[in-house]
DNA sequence: GCTTTAATTCTGGAAAAGAGATTTTCATTG
DNA sequence: CAATGAAAATCTCTTTTCCAGAATTAAAGC
């Protein structure tokens, strides 16, 4: 039994899905398969009831599920207890708007409750300017969103600002059209039957991402919105549709089941600058990667 | 970090001797170096201080020992949680002696908090009359000292009978003759100065290697006795050496460093029969792993 | 009934672990 | 103080395990 199995464990159980849990954890499905299954053999024990293609935790499973939280748990608390020394002072972190609102705060908790001497400075904004803000030293990291291959070839002055960063994938965002409610299927750009794309700030990679994509077919105008509940509340309106990952639209639990429209995966990068360590940011870098696949409801310890 | 790591550390904790713990864990010292350092470097702390070839845990391996120790003890629990099936009944369990005396309190009080239902029967024997209790389904299972190989060439009975069994090692003995305070070293048995070897009844295995090795070049007596503190009470009278693993004269704070001289490493394996796993075993299989490694001071979980 | 999506199985290549030999280091002893 | 012995570390080679990608299977939706 070990931790990286449980890791993937929990993933699996929080997502109910390999696929998902597979892309949670950086890894291929087969893998996420193969590691559950020698997982239920070690432990003598069926943890998943496989009906068609759901994957249900059994009694078993859920009792392993505590467990498996408690362990990792434990594991962060003992890699933070021999930190030799213990971080202070203050980390400054920027993040875009949507990975504050749907991944930070179980890590933020987290990290708040083990190192309350550390003074966490958040700054929310859009991953150019964060990038820029970290390799100019006014944050020690960011949390932005890594422009697909195409738009870094676009844009070259981000591409070689993020090459001069230290860069490492924490989450995956699956990025979505959120369309109003009766509006048709689409299935590219074409079918876009609104006046307008609803996103954030300019410099938001969501936001260029979309308009990436809507350019193709049509050419709609976007309008800036300050946040994810003020794009909502717009494309409820009927006119427009919002941009937006589906982490956050869960987190809003809509009324009825929205139409939406996948633009892929985008990963979320953690990045901060190659030379420079505080030991604050160690311990914040080690929170954040024991907390990725996890579930938000955090174990008691 | 990976659990066996951690049971890795804990041995090499425990025993302050890369070497010690590679037998306790059936390693080779090598790979316990390597753990050990990948475990430091993965954690960013020193564990040991290599002050010339003792290791002594720093200040920051005594607090990750603790959690070491709370890991290995929730893991543990965490693989009984998810039996299917709860044990109960009866267990017949038996063991020779010494394995007893030095190796059992703690896995044994440690499976009894566990399952209280289990109504534990322990049978004190030899070796050979053990394994074949356990194939004539008389035991569930023996701990038994494994013949080393030319002793198992001469007697093909026994050999026969555990080829029968399922066997795994669970602990490694170091295997003594125990000599009279004031009698010289030894270098083999045509040095002992001594009219007789105390030993326990003719089964044990322990008693017929000392009796191998000292037929090479003399031919002693072998005094038959109950129980290993009378072998040393005869020790004492100085005309006698005692035969018994290291681990049990270590339990028993004899007043003066004794002379001792090595036979070798013997090991003590688990045997069961192939075909029947009862559930009551298989929980204390699982207990009996994981504490092989471990000191006998058991963790507060 | 066909298409789509998700899980599993299979397979080849890459990475890690383990064993044994060698070297280094330190304590002990003559 | 040099020689010896024992224990840890290092190095190298073999074996095992792990992981990604392709192929396969099975279930759900249209």
């Amino acid at each position: 039994m070990d931790l990286s199995s449980i890791e993937i464990f929990l993933a699996v159980a929080s997502d109910r899905s390999v696929t998902k849990a597979a892309k949670a954890v950086g890894r291929v499905p087969s893998n996420v398969t193969t590691r559950i299954q020698q997982l239920e053999e070690d432990l003598g024990a069926c943890l998943f009831s496989r009906d068609g293609k759901k994957m249900t935790l059994t009694r078993e499973g859920e009792t392993f599920l505590a467990y498996a939280n408690r362990l990792m748990a434990l594991a962060l608390e003992a890699r933070q207890a021999v930190r030799p020394l213990a971080p202070s002072g203050t980390l400054r972190v920027g993040t875009m708007e949507s990975t504050a609102a749907s991944r930070l705060p179980a890590p933020l908790t987290q990290f708040n409750q083990m190192w309350p001497d550390v003074s966490l400075h958040l700054t929310m904004g859009a991953s150019r300017d964060l990038a820029r803000d970290v390799l100019a030293d006014v944050l020690d990291c960011a949390l932005i969103a890594r422009p697909p291959k195409t738009m870094r070839e676009e844009d070259l002055d981000f591409d070689a600002e993020l090459k001069a960063l230290e860069m490492e994938t924490v989450f995956v965002e699956d990025l979505l059209i959120v369309l109003p409610s009766g509006h048709p299927a689409i299935k590219s750009a074409a079918d876009l039957r609104v006046g307008s794309l609803a996103a954030l700030e300019p410099g938001c990679t969501y936001r260029r991402i979309a308009e990436n994509w809507a350019r193709t077919s049509s050419s709609l105008p976007t309008t800036e919105h300050g946040s994810y509940h003020a794009i909502l509340a717009s494309v409820a309106t009927g006119n427009t549709a919002g941009v937006m990952p589906r982490s956050v639209l869960d987190l809003m639990h809509w009324p009825t089941a929205v139409q939406t429209h996948q633009l892929g995966p985008v990963e979320t990068l953690l990045v901060y600058r190659k030379d420079d360590c505080p030991s604050a940011f160690s311990a914040f870098h080690e929170v954040l990667g024991a907390t990725k696949g996890r579930d938000v409801r955090l174990a008691a310890n």
